[in-house]
RNA sequence: GGCAAGUUACCCAAGUGGCCAAAGGGAUCUGACUGUAAAUCAGCCGUCUACGACUUCGUGAGUUCGAAUCUCGCACUUGCCA
């Protein structure tokens, strides 16, 4: 239901001379094919595109959203977007630079599919002159006969060139090796790109900068079967300023679905944002124009103890994800939680439905709790627990827990609930029955 | 098919019969400082009914008073040869 809510209300920036340019400023480019020709084509009549997203996980997570909004952009600027589900490439994975990838089972992948299907159809628009359209390459590529792939597409192939790709060179030099499966995976993305040149004259693929191979793939091939020159777009990954991974947290990837990461955690993990990297996420993850991004470079500059860039990040991120209401419900949570006044001063009802957003148990006032922090998920066993007591980073309620044997019962709010946090903002809802 | 090397906790990586729940580094987590930021410093970092017990060093058997360490089988990985 949400995100599509958010479509009316996007724009592209208009400042700028064309869409590449907006691309530029916001960072969103990081290789591509010939760029002033790309320049050109972006500016003229609309053109077909597409995105592959790869059922690997039963969720879209942070890096598919770069490119959901990119194409999003680029459908805004009048082009008309493919949406690609990896029905087939899902069940081979695509190599990554460390290990060889499970194979998930094809009822799995397959059920995946429809969960990512109605992702990605909530960040596109599916009226007008240029709605968009999903396709899934099972379609083309299960009735393929092994025959036919090597014959019709496998010909176009120079192993050379397959080897020399990065995904697969590192993987060559590295004592994991590689399946013939995954190394194989380029070929089958390189084919979704011929067949959707071919069904609808698509001629530009994006995808993450990691996957300029295979994105080249594709390129290359209908260079050679249809002799045809075709582009690619490769978005930057996304990283911290200080390098590491972009969107992992407590080890666990943002989610774009609210069942594996709530609203209100998604909110927060915006909300988090380093300075030194708020900006460029304001440029990729949001439709701000450059004039008020621009704005709140100056704030982070001058004030940012406010955390306004912060603040608007997380607001307009969380809408376009979540939705209005549950953006609302979530920085509703975050006021009542993060607020400076005493939590029993709160409004039962307001602190109740705040704790509804975080990870919540119903336990009895005789729980210890050691087990309930076990039983929210903020400790993943008692020892845990009891060093997290030990190093005094419990609070229930906002008061340091000290001894380890602390029931539930010790400490409660009007309303029969409490609020458990560990360390300086990792919360948890206890309601006693 | 032959030969060789390898498989250690979230990741990298020491350990080659007892002093090993297993060095070191990284990540995560906690504390101090702060702005729900970064950087820095410190601590924790298998499980539990916790000064002790239990389960781990690819896997299954075995040798031994005693095995991550030795032997054999199996699986997987890498390299060289065919």
């Amino acid at each position: 239901m949400p995100a599509s809510e958010s479509l009316n209300t996007q724009t592209n920036d208009s400042s700028f001379d064309d869409i590449w340019e907006e691309l530029a400023w916001r960072g969103l480019v990081a290789v591509s094919t010939d760029a002033s020709e790309l320049k050109g084509l972006l500016a003229g009549p609309p053109i077909t595109f597409y995105c592959g997203f790869d059922p690997t996980a039963p969720s879209l997570h942070l890096g598919n959203l770069v490119q959901l909004l990119l194409m999003r952009r680029l459908q805004l600027a009048g082009h008309r977007p493919l949406g690609l589900l990896g029905g087939s490439t899902g069940l081979i994975g695509d190599p990554k630079p460390t290990a060889e990838r499970t194979l998930n089972d094809a009822a799995v992948v397959a059920e995946w599919v429809g969960y990512l299907q109605h992702q990605v159809s909530k960040f596109l628009s599916f009226d007008g002159e240029n709605a968009a359209r999903l396709v899934n390459n099972l379609d083309w590529t299960a009735r393929m006969s092994a025959l036919d792939f090597l014959r019709d597409i496998g010909k176009h192939y120079r192993i050379g060139t397959m080897l020399k790709k990065d995904a697969v060179s590192a993987r060559l030099n590295s004592d994991e090796g590689i399946s013939y499966t995954e190394f194989s995976y380029q070929i089958l993305q390189g084919l979704d790109f011929r067949q959707l040149y071919v069904d609808y004259g698509c001629v530009l693929q994006t995808g993450g900068s990691d996957q300029w191979g295979n994105l080249t793939s594709g390129v290359d091939l209908v260079r050679r079967a249809e002799g045809v020159g075709v582009h690619a777009i490769g978005t930057p990954l996304i990283t911290n300023s200080d390098g590491r991974k972009f969107g992992k947290s407590e080890g666990n990837a943002v989610w774009l679905d609210p069942a594996l990461t709530s609203p209100y955690a998604f909110y927060q993990f915006w909300l988090n944002a380093d300075d030194a990297d708020v900006i460029g996420r304001l440029k990729v993850f949001t439709f701000l124009s450059r004039k008020e991004i621009e704005r709140l470079a100056d704030a982070v500059a001058h004030e940012p103890f406010k955390r306004q860039a912060q603040r608007t990040l997380a607001l307009e991120v969380t809408t376009v994800v979540h939705g209005r209401e549950a953006t609302a419900a979530a920085i509703a949570a975050t006021g009542a939680l993060f607020g400076q006044g005493e939590l029993a001063d709160l409004d039962p009802q307001t602190l109740e439905s705040a704790l509804r957003e975080l990870p919540n148990t119903t336990t009895i006032p005789d729980a210890t709790v050691m087990q309930v922090l076990v039983d929210t998920g903020l400790t993943s066993s008692l020892g845990e627990s009891r060093r997290a007591v030990e190093q005094g980073g419990v609070y229930l309620n906002n008061i340091k827990v000290v001894d380890a044997a602390a029931l539930v019962g010790d400490s409660m709010l009007p309303g029969g609930f409490s609020v458990l946090r560990r360390g300086k903002k990792t919360l948890a809802g206890v309601f006693v029955e």
